[in-house]
DNA sequence: TGCTTATTGAAAAACATTATCAATAAGGTC
DNA sequence: GACCTTATTGATAATGTTTTTCAATAAGCA
């Protein structure tokens, strides 16, 4: 099932605003600021309002057509993406970003900490932070 | 080494404003806004600028003495803790958070992630949300 | 093609964060 | 304990971000 039908299904629009920035995000693999988006879509003439990128990525976010991300240095992104559980390894140097799948290997922690603490865990977070294939590579070509 | 030691030893002075910060964030559980410690203070004749509360709490998260944490609702806390690293669990009713260690528990999917990835994992980001004790006793109670 | 109604866009309001700089207080020294 | 140096604070203003409002527009259906 693609994005578009997961709005008809859930009695919402395939509007203009809602398709670019899929669009835009689908495009870049690095997670997006509203205001990066809202420019870069004035950059290529498909000006938008910046309200309407906002209510755009509320919905899309909420339908889990596109997910959250905090970046390292504090701000929040947002990446197309994926149906189903996964997480997401980010780069510190080009904030570049993919999602990896993986919740089993947490369940052995989870019922660990549920025995510590009590809790009742129901849902996690989980990103990690790193240098991607590319970056390590312009690292290394400039010791040399 | 407790966390006036931490200032001190990095060339900080233990001032008012930053013990204030430190002492609300410790006899609270549940992660704070900076909004919410300036009210705190505020409505305990403590009064402080609401600069001072953004700028202790940038210095004492850059020195580790208090943790960043993203609440299920979207909004960014601050809780007392912690040297060494550890993750938070969160209640999705009360707020109320508690951390727990475990780093380990995820070597073996940084390693098998790196492998897929080619990505250098250096850090990471973890936190459980959930249902914490008291809460689960009160909405059993709900039911009878 | 036309109708109904969700959705958009622009401006303004509300809210959150950062910069500036004179006044203050922390911590070392005598 | 008083004094001096300088990091730190606080008030104001500037900046930036997100939300609200409501008439105008366009998506999807008949």
């Amino acid at each position: 099932m693609n994005w578009q039908d997961v709005l008809t299904e859930n009695g919402y629009r395939v509007s203009g605003p809602r398709k670019l920035v899929m669009q835009v995000l689908e495009s870049n693999a690095q997670p997006m600021t509203p205001l990066e988006i809202y420019q870069e879509l004035s950059q290529s003439g498909r000006a938008l309002g910046m309200v309407s990128v906002y209510r755009a990525l509320e919905l899309l976010a909420e339908l889990g057509l596109v997910c959250v991300v905090y970046d390292p240095d504090g701000s929040v992104g947002y990446v197309a993406g994926g149906v189903g559980h996964h997480h997401h390894i980010l780069c510190q140097k080009c904030h570049q970003a993919i999602a990896f799948a993986g919740s089993e290997d947490l369940s052995s922690l989870i019922q660990r900490v549920e025995e510590e603490t009590n809790y009742r865990v129901s849902d996690h977070l989980l990103q990690l932070y790193g240098i991607c294939p590319d970056c390590q590579k312009i690292s290394a070509e400039a010791v040399e």
